[in-house]
RNA sequence: GCCCCCGUAGCUCAGUGGACAGAGCGAAGGUUUCCUAAACCUUGCGUCGCAGGUUCGAGUCCUGCCGGGGGCGCCA
């Protein structure tokens, strides 16, 4: 307490704050000063959301790797949440000083890819009327029907007579086609785009797996046991347990790639940083991936791993059970087309990503306040009909008499306003995406509690100047509500 | 067996070693001749899973236990 009281006394004359006092077991609050406060309500509408940019990374160059999903298939529904976590985090790290590179990484080699151009081949030879199954361990879902049908329209029968060495590789690549043009499309219905669709097999055509295994050869990290080559992982990790490199049957293993690829993403390509969203069920891979980047000469703090928990969908309170096994997944395209790009990302945001999620689709349909995204989106679509209707009455946002809102709501509004960067910061070195949607739900509650005390628009002449400043304030709410929803990749509507 | 995550209000969830643990929804009551009633206000809501420990101070850190989920492959 008596430290506090001398540090008061040594506070410097600061025009922000309005007083600072003591309290109980020492602890020092300073208050904001009203018209300081008020002040920023025209610094904000005047910048938009560049008032809000911050400067956290100088200009490094992060890559954020998300879905990475294995194209085989259509994406299941959990891939939506790596989606929403993989792009939140990018568009918070562009806002923050980082140059952003989103990458999806396609395993278009190795096992499943081979039984997966068999079932498609099967398929294809079956919509000509042909008595052959698929394979046991192959991919039994409806849609690669489908794609054995795009073929068909694309190659007539002329794809039954190809000599037989051929068909593993063409059918491949033909089902690769497809299923990264589905995959692009699916992603864009959540308004997700991606800078780079990085292939895994591309690291073995030009050269960057010999380099790699030279470098690791020669740094005798690599040794032979049982036929396969193994990568001394207990050299750099605090483990007992080494990695295939190259398995008993000469293919490179799914470490041998990954290293590959870091090796690309760092020395190659030159990233600062580079961010991968995994799901759980990669836990122990995340655990020991960072530390073999020393293997490479790489720090491993310049690789991160972040890890989210999985999804089940729910309708009316009812767990929706799905079979893998009988190939019966619910998409994201599914569930997007239902729900809509919007309450998607919201719901798969709003729970932190080590936290399970239970995806209510009922409530991210429902058109009430229950659902938080109709609530948010409302107040923005308010805010612009109120401004609309300004403009129709002549009136317009002015900074001349903004000492004019001192009243409770309208202060707690700017003070909730402020708190952004710092919620914005918070979730950058945390990569913790999951606040912001809480903020964006308590933005569009103090907003609606100020529209419920405070009349902004009044064509009462005395009024006026209050009219005005109150404007400021409604527009640099929409600044806030808009830059916050953009930070989720959610849309602002104009009306509702 | 070893490792990781979760357990906080009736429900869904936030919570960065610091003040009386917070939001939304639901519940109860109230408000509206008014910028979008898809609204607002008020009220109540807690053994922070349990037990120890560290600390001036623990929902937060450590140990053990209970409950739920996941991982420990020459799959990725």
């Amino acid at each position: 307490m008596q430290i506090g009281e001398i540090l008061i006394k040594r506070l410097p004359d600061a025009e922000f704050l309005e007083r600072a006092e003591i309290a109980k077991p020492g602890f020092i609050n300073l208050h904001l000063s009203s018209p300081w406060l008020a002040r920023q309500a025209g610094a904000i509408a005047q910048d938009g959301p560049d008032y809000y940019k911050i400067d956290l990374g100088g200009g490094k160059k992060v890559q954020v790797e998300f879905v990475s999903a294995n194209p085989t298939g259509p994406l299941h529904f959990g891939g939506a949440r790596n989606a929403a976590i993989g792009d939140a985090l990018s568009r918070l790290l562009e806002n923050s000083g980082y140059q952003v590179q989103r990458e999806y990484y396609v395993n278009d080699r190795g096992a499943q890819m081979k039984t997966f151009a068999r079932t498609l081949w099967r398929r294809y030879q079956q919509l000509f009327g042909m008595d052959v199954t698929i394979p046991s361990d192959g991919y039994p879902g409806a849609y690669m029907i489908d794609y054995a049908e795009k073929i068909k329209a694309a190659y007539g029968d002329t794809l039954l007579s190809l000599p037989d060495e051929e068909i593993p590789a063409r059918f491949r690549e033909l089902g690769l086609k497809i299923v990264l043009a589905e995959l692009e499309h699916d992603l864009a219905l959540m308004n997700v785009h991606f800078d780079a669709w990085f292939s895994e097999q591309s690291l073995y055509d030009n050269g960057d797996f010999d380099r790699v295994y030279a470098i690791l050869r020669e740094q005798d990290d690599l040794y032979e046991k049982d036929g396969a080559v193994w990568f001394r992982a207990s050299k750099y990790l605090k483990s007992d347990r080494d990695e295939v490199f190259i398995r008993s049957n000469g293919e490179p293993g799914y470490f041998a790639s990954d290293i590959a690829y870091h090796y690309n993403k760092f020395i190659v390509r030159g990233f600062d940083w580079v961010i991968n969203v995994w799901a759980v069920d990669h836990q122990n891979q995340a655990a020991r991936l960072p530390g073999t980047m020393k293997a490479l000469g790489i720090d491993p703090e310049r690789l991160t791993i972040v890890l989210y928990d999985l999804v089940t969908l729910k309708r009316g309170g009812k767990e929706i059970k799905i079979s893998k096994r009988a190939g019966e997944i619910v998409t994201m395209r599914e569930v997007l087309e239902e729900v809509g790009a919007d309450a998607a990302r919201y719901f798969l945001l709003s729970h932190s990503n080590e936290a399970r999620i239970d995806f209510d689709i009922d409530l991210a349909v429902a058109q009430n306040s229950e659902n938080p995204v109709y609530y948010i989106q409302y107040a923005h679509a308010r805010v612009a009909s109120i401004l609309r209707k300004a403009e129709a009455a002549g009136l317009t946002p002015g900074s001349d008499h903004l000492d004019l809102l001192t009243c409770s709501e309208e202060l707690a509004l700017l003070r909730k306003m402020l708190q952004l960067p710092e919620i914005v910061v918070n979730a950058v070195e945390r990569l913790s995406p999951h606040h912001l949607p809480h903020y964006a739900l308590d933005l569009a509650k103090t907003f609606t509690n100020f529209y419920g005390h405070c009349r902004v628009l009044s064509d009462d002449p005395e009024q006026k100047e209050l009219t005005e400043a109150r404007l400021m304030l409604t527009l640099a709410t929409k600044t806030t509500l808009a830059y916050v929803l953009s930070l989720m990749g959610m849309s602002a509507p104009e009306k509702m």
